[in-house]
RNA sequence: GGGUGCUUAGCUCAGCGGUAGAGCGUCGCCCUUACAAGGCGAGGGUCGGGGGUUCGAAACCCUCAGCACCCACCA
């Protein structure tokens, strides 16, 4: 609340809403359940009792997303989390139906939809996933009714021919010619069905000849409406044939059903041919049951039609909802991160079809509507309303209707009627808080951003904008950050079924073997199943799961958070991202190890300017300058993988590796003022880094920051009330960066020098600078203490003039030669190999060079700044390899 | 059938026109008083194949191969 004010001065509010919505089928369908392991069903406790036991199952299980996302360190404002069943969402979502059904927009229909036989309720086209089965394609004769042979008709689904209305042929099809507009016995039952032609049918397909069957199939459902046959229902709800059917076959499952009408096809010698054929199934992702089209009254929002369906005038006309909803991703009113999404997004959109939003459950917003004794619908936000709004008055008593709302319907409604629309008073929690009050709260429509998967664009993110854009005339947020989707280490998707979701709360605190396989395994039936998910855990995680803690998560998560659609999880990585957590720890110790309460005077923070500081101190806040630049690059970018990583980079490379061990010899030192400098650049620099990872890794950063916030005189409650820091707080200083860069390149060519000639780290070693530049005078002298500490150096001096060199091994830093004299320390022959191997390297990078620079069209085309860079580093290289071939032609003398 | 991605070091992934990178793993040497959950150093890649554009391609274009995913009514 405090990072930012708005123009006129006000604290800018923040809100980070939180709940969650009542998974309408889901929650259900685990109450059925519990009620199946005691014989019974919802119907046994009736309406009400059986939404009472939903609710108990909520209160008893509904905290476990907020927990975990508490324990997360998720910033969510709690005190506003809201439920979709809440009276003020519900209230909502009355008001919505009401409005777009006035509008013209919502209708109900006897249409041919998605159903799910098992779970009996409808389904919307999203909910519907399409399998490759092994299947059949079976060829029936269909007799003529003049005694002709008639035609061959190939279906793959033979029990929906008890619901045949006709059989379609291409308008030019020659084979069927004379066929066209005579009738047809249809086998199994006493009916005739016409020969018709339509160019929908495939000539090359099966026999060229197409069943249709327009009650149950939605191809033939359309060529039904355009030849104006008459549906024919044959199933029930449940998927059994109906009585519309022969009474042979009443009462069987439709499976059922196909194997007998085949025995008795092939009895009648009508099955001509029976053909392997891989085909497409529609399977409920609910409850993995085979989808039947099924004609049915349902409830449509239409979002296809170019005028109103009512005719009247008024909002609606062409795609009323939809137009808006392509239009503010297409013009940029909404962006999508990242920003290949948004053609994901306009061609559902392009494509799409009315949305069915009522379901045949009990669990969710019932729609509010209700029928009178002759059928009318009458629809208003209560009973009430719905008659005094009717056309005329009702016929007898009014019934509302039993079915309730896709739970989508009240999501899609979440961006506003979370912040209390339509209330027009304060909406308040339970305990009497004010929690959403729309004349106020709506300043934060639209939302800077939505986080969420790509799996829910479609079913949330698309129908938020058309709902938002309708009713309150705005987009509902302005970036649509997608992130990718955490799948096992195998890349498989997570899901209970497969015993494959991980806890986040398990990673955090660490699990057991034994506890990991029960629980992953406690809502698996099938043995098998069992087995291979005891199996994988056993192999993956042999030791069960250690705690790596909510930061290392976090900082996990951020690292992985790349522009991919799937992120393998890592466990590896979350124990790396441990230690750097560890890393920011044990640095913290060192600080406040090195400062005490009595410096307090000259810590206070401040603007990091350079007047009085040290060199390194100046360098390591250019560095942090730069990587909080990059940092606000990031994250303007979402770009949260990139954004952990130079994080990481600067507390551990150069925080860490070099500037503490550079304070070292400072705060030791003689220089009172450089160890008091010191003293304080490290508490800044500390305090930054802290606020600047604080996102990532809000727990360690907090209790850091408490232990070092009164050292630097600073009061506030919390690292959170302390704005983030900026590259502007810390002063760029090139010069101090070029100085120490030196003294790393002399500092790591020494270490490696010490490592390949297996020097043991504990022996100190002479050093002999010679050939230098004045500027490498002046730097070996001014680092003289950094060079004795870091390189642990016994003695260190400039070669005099004329003073013949001793056989030594050398770091070549530009013109200087640093040298370790070789008696006692130097293997010869390595330091001999070591140079020529060195040297063929910079060779090598010097004929790089030179194939460059010695191309005329190089030279002529590329830009001049790109030549001349490499100009200076063929000077660069030269002036090294004269300085190391200098010292293998000394050492070949000895 | 339409669409979108991906293919870079043993593994997981950044880089997306100008000297091939990180983490983990591997190999040396070290318990040097912030840190062995660590330090120092090393090794490891003709950036999926082939063409093209360019002074210059891992990056841009074309093409082929392989792997994912999304949408769609072929009976």
């Amino acid at each position: 609340h405090r990072m930012r004010r708005t123009s006129d001065g006000r604290p800018y509010r923040v809100l980070w809403q939180g709940g969650t919505d009542h998974a309408g089928i889901a929650t259900q369908k685990i109450v059925e359940n519990q009620l199946a392991a005691k014989s019974q069903t919802r119907h046994d406790l009736g309406r009400d009792s059986f939404i009472e036991r939903v609710w108990e199952w909520k209160h008893e299980s509904g905290s476990t997303i907020s927990n975990q996302m508490r324990r997360l360190g998720a910033s969510v404002d709690w005190s506003r989390e809201r439920f979709t069943m809440d009276d003020g969402l519900s209230a909502a979502v009355r008001r919505v139906f009401v409005q777009w059904y006035r509008d013209g927009l919502l209708y109900r229909g006897k249409r041919l939809v998605h159903w799910d036989p098992v779970l009996m309720t409808a389904v919307s086209d999203l909910e519907v996933n399409s399998e490759e089965r092994d299947g059949s394609l079976w060829s029936i004769r269909y007799p003529a009714s003049d005694g002709g042979e008639g035609l061959v008709v190939a279906t793959t689904r033979p029990e929906t021919m008890l619901g045949d209305v006709a059989v379609a042929v291409h308008p030019d099809d020659e084979r069927y010619q004379s066929l066209i507009g005579k009738n047809l016995k249809l086998p199994l039952t006493d009916r005739e069905i016409p020969v018709i032609a339509d160019d929908y049918v495939d000539r090359e397909f099966g026999t060229g000849a197409v069943k249709i069957t327009p009650a149950h199939d939605f191809n033939d459902w359309q060529i039904g409406a355009r030849h104006q046959l008459e549906p024919r229902v044959i199933l029930t709800l449940d998927a059994k044939i109906n009585d519309n059917a022969p009474e042979k076959y009443r009462g069987l499952d439709r499976f059922v059903a196909r194997k007998q009408m085949l025995a008795d096809l092939d009895a009648l010698g009508l099955l001509v041919e029976t053909k392997k054929h891989k085909l497409q199934v529609p399977i409920s992702q609910r409850s993995d049951a085979v989808i039947e089209p099924m004609l049915t009254d349902q409830w449509f929002l239409d979002l296809t039609s170019d005028v109103r369906v009512d005719g009247k005038p008024g909002p609606g006309g062409r795609r009323a909802i939809t137009e808006p909803a392509l239009n503010a991703v297409r013009n940029g009113d909404i962006r999508f991160v990242p920003e290949q999404w948004s053609s994901t997004y306009t061609q559902w959109l392009d494509n799409i079809q009315d949305w069915c939003v009522s379901r045949q459950l009990w669990w969710g917003h019932r729609i509010p509507a209700w029928f009178d004794e002759a059928g009318n619908i009458f629809v208003g936000e209560d009973e009430a309303d719905a008659r005094a709004n009717g056309e005329f008055a009702p016929v007898g008593e009014l019934r509302q209707d039993e079915d309730v709302l896709d739970t989508w319907f009240s999501s899609a409604l979440w961006p506003f009627s979370t912040l209390g629309w339509p209330a027009e008073k304060p909406v308040h929690n339970e305990n009497g808080e004010i929690i959403a009050e729309w004349s106020r709260d709506q300043e934060f429509l639209p939302s800077a951003v939505l986080v969420t998967g790509f799996d829910i664009i479609f079913f949330w993110v698309a129908r938020m904008v058309m709902a938002t854009q309708y009713f309150i005339g705005k987009v509902p947020f302005r970036d649509v950050y997608i992130n990718a989707i955490v799948r096992d280490a195998e890349g498989q998707k997570m899901s209970k079924s497969k015993g494959n979701t991980i806890d986040p709360l398990d990673l955090i605190d660490g699990i057991e073997h034994d506890a990991l396989i029960r629980k992953s395994t406690a809502s698996l039936l099938i043995p098998q199943v069992r087995e291979k998910v005891e199996k994988r855990i056993r192999k993956d995680y042999p030791d069960g799961i250690a705690p790596v803690g909510t930061d290392a998560l976090r900082f996990t998560f951020a690292a992985l958070a790349t522009y991919g659609r799937t992120i393998n999880f890592d466990l590896k990585r979350a124990e790396g991202y441990k230690n750097f957590c560890n890393k920011l720890w044990n640095a913290a110790r060192f600080v406040l190890m090195n400062v005490s309460e009595g410096d307090q005077a000259n810590r206070r923070p401040r603007e990091m300017g350079a007047e009085g500081k040290t060199e390194a101190e100046r360098w390591i806040m250019t560095r942090l300058h730069h990587t909080l630049a990059e940092v606000e690059t990031h994250f303007a970018n979402y770009r949260f993988d990139l954004l952990a990583q130079v994080l990481y980079e600067f507390v551990w490379n150069e925080f860490c590796d070099w500037f503490l061990e550079l304070a070292k010899p400072a705060l030791n030192g003689d220089d009172a003022n450089a160890a008091g400098s010191t003293r304080q650049t490290l508490l800044v620099v500390l305090e930054s880094v802290l606020r600047a990872l604080h996102p990532i890794t809000p727990f360690v950063t907090e209790e850091i920051w408490h232990e070092i916030a009164p050292l630097l005189g600073l009061t506030d409650a919390s690292i959170l009330q302390r704005a983030y820091p900026q590259a502007g707080d810390f002063a760029i200083d090139t010069s101090a960066e070029s100085e120490i860069e030196w003294l790393k390149s002399v500092l790591s060519q020494l270490r490696r020098i010490r490592s390949e000639m297996n020097i043991s780290p504990a022996r100190t070693i002479p050093l002999l600078f010679a050939n230098g530049s004045e500027r490498d005078r002046s730097r070996a002298g001014k680092f003289a203490a950094q060079i004795t500490f870091l390189a642990r150096v016994e003695s260190q001096r400039w070669l005099d003039a004329g003073e013949v060199e001793p056989p030594a091994a050398a770091a070549i830093v530009g013109e200087l030669r640093v040298m370790i004299p070789l008696a006692g320390l130097i293997d010869l022959d390595a330091e001999k190999a070591r140079l020529a191997k060195e040297i063929k390297r910079i060779e090598g990078e010097i004929a790089k060079c030179h194939g460059k620079l010695g191309n005329a069209n190089f030279v002529a085309n590329a830009p001049p700044e790109v030549v001349e860079q490499e100009r200076q580093r063929i000077a660069d290289f030269e002036s090294m390899l004269d300085g190391l071939r200098g010292q293998a032609g000394r050492l070949d003398e000895t």
